[in-house]
RNA sequence: CGGGGCGUGGCGCAGCCUGGUAGCGCGACGGUUUUGGGUACCGUAGGUCGUAGGUUCGAAUCCUGCCGCCCCGACCA
């Protein structure tokens, strides 16, 4: 993408409104603008990130062989008085009447829905196990929105719901989500950490939250040291063997970790040596939940077992909070300057910056480096503006692209360009082609 | 929802207390500058002062209602 022909109004000031980095960063960059509390249009670069994140999302739902569909934002109020929860929920649940005088909602989530399509359409244990997610924009209207797309009104989230037939295969499910939870963060560059946690409205006290650590987030947290050193890696991972997701599990919520709202001192000094012990603050990325029967019964959710007999199904419900993983990316990849995208988000690949628009010889170099970029499946965002060099690196070092190739004619006299690392802001110089086999690369395989 | 604050060109702000016909910086646009970390200078455009009403000869300024936004708390993926 030429920057000149791009949609990317990058501001010197911070608004008023911004109280936290990633928020500031996000308006500066361009990415997204409020449009009311809580509700924010993402302008290209910040759509471009929604997007990468929800496709690893997707992917890895995919490998743990989940299976996608779409539910509406809209939904009518009924399914949501079988389930008791048309009251429970109360203000934080946007209602709405249509022109009959109907009782609709903006849905805060799925679990009557999902329920609904389930018992209509499944009504034996040979149909089991199902895992059905989707993508969607959410709302909950909480009464005061704030840090910008990490804690809106509309959100997008995906939330995957499992249904098993007997408590065991839906603990699986569980274990299974975490396992496919703990891949997908890592691939976005973020360390989260499963947290025992509470249901809150949902329901259901088998749970875990994943927190990425944060001084910005909402949750003070409380773990062993320990837990930072793990890593799930590459390993490989056979998501039908109930017993290595078990494992996993087992390996990565053994240690003491956990929100303020299942703190227990007593037990952390017990359990955790005075010098593992820590107390910080997390950013909410998700969580997971087995909560049984809890919407199956109510709703009439039953299928026949092997025996005959009529039982409800055992069901879990999952979430990744897409939206608000932009912001925490951010919070935990930034510095002074501005974002520093992990590889695997980044809106572009790299960066090329042209030091003299105009020149003949720096113009035909940029161009022949973004086109060979292109060939190895690359994007790359070129600022072909006529801009300063100092304002087109400050522009750059804001919008956090990881690589960037620096093009002068200075340097072409002696056949080079510079590759410089956002994060350690280390450049070397080398020819244009070794620049992009580099960045090539660095970007095989992801 | 309780407490506090703010709405003035795209962004950041001054002006309000003490009423007299709107200003600064950044940005945008047109030039000059030819430039390796937000360059300098000249010029231009852009504002129903959130909104409705009231007081007044006269309201951005004083009064009242309403709307919106932000901060602290409670709440929260």
């Amino acid at each position: 993408m030429r920057l000149s022909r791009y949609f990317l109004p990058v501001l010197k000031e911070t608004p008023a409104e911004a109280q936290i980095a990633s928020h500031r960063l996000m308006l500066r960059a361009g990415m997204i603008r409020q449009q009311a509390a809580g509700i924010y249009s993402w302008l290209p670069l910040g759509y471009r990130v929604l997007r990468r994140i929800e496709r690893i999302v997707h992917e890895e739902q995919s490998r743990a062989g989940h299976i996608p569909m779409l539910m509406p934002t809209l939904q009518p109020a009924d399914l949501w008085r079988e389930s008791g929860r048309y009251d429970d929920y109360g203000e934080e649940m946007l209602r709405i009447a249509d022109r009959h005088g109907r009782d609709m909602l903006y849905g805060p989530t799925n679990e009557e829905m999902i329920t609904d399509i389930f018992r209509a359409h499944v009504g034996s244990y040979r149909d089991l196990p199902l895992t059905l997610y989707h993508i969607q924009w959410k709302f909950r209207d909480e009464i005061r929105p704030r840090f910008g797309v990490m804690r809106g009104r509309e959100f997008y989230m995906k939330d995957g719901y499992t249904f098993d037939l007997t408590e065991d295969d839906a603990k699986h499910a569980y274990n299974r989500h975490l396992v496919s939870y703990l891949r997908t963060y890592e691939r976005m560059g973020l360390q989260a950490i499963p947290m025992k946690a509470e249901g809150g409205p949902i329901g259901g006290d088998y749970t875990h939250e994943f927190l990425v650590l944060a001084e910005t987030g909402e949750s003070e947290v409380f773990y062993d040291a320990e837990i930072t050193d793990l890593t799930f890696g590459d390993r490989e991972i056979d998501y039908d063997d109930h017993a290595q997701c078990a494992a996993v599990l087992e390996e990565f919520t053994s240690r003491y970790a956990r929100t303020d709202d299942t703190h227990d001192e007593a037990v952390f000094h017990d359990r955790v040596p005075e010098a593992r012990r820590r107390r910080s603050r997390g950013i909410e990325v998700g969580q997971i939940f087995y909560f049984g029967t809890k919407y199956s019964e109510p709703m009439g959710a039953v299928v026949t077992g092997p025996g005959g007999e009529r039982v409800p199904v055992h069901m879990g419900s999952h979430g990744i909070g897409v939206s608000r993983l932009v912001g925490a990316i951010i919070e935990a990849s930034h510095d002074e300057r501005g974002i520093v995208w992990p590889e695997g988000v980044t809106p572009f690949h790299c960066g090329i910056v042209n030091l003299k628009q105009g020149d003949t010889e720096a113009d035909s170099a940029c161009a022949r480096i973004y086109h060979a970029l292109a060939g190895h499946g690359l994007e790359a965002l070129y600022d072909d503006t006529e801009e300063r060099a100092g304002a087109k690196f400050a522009t750059q070092d804001l919008i956090g692209l990881p690589w960037r190739i620096t093009v002068g004619p200075r340097g072409l006299k002696n056949g080079v360009v510079e590759l410089t690392s956002r994060r350690t802001g280390e450049s070397e110089e080398m020819s244009p082609e070794a620049a992009v086999a580099r960045v090539a690369e660095i970007y095989a395989g992801r």
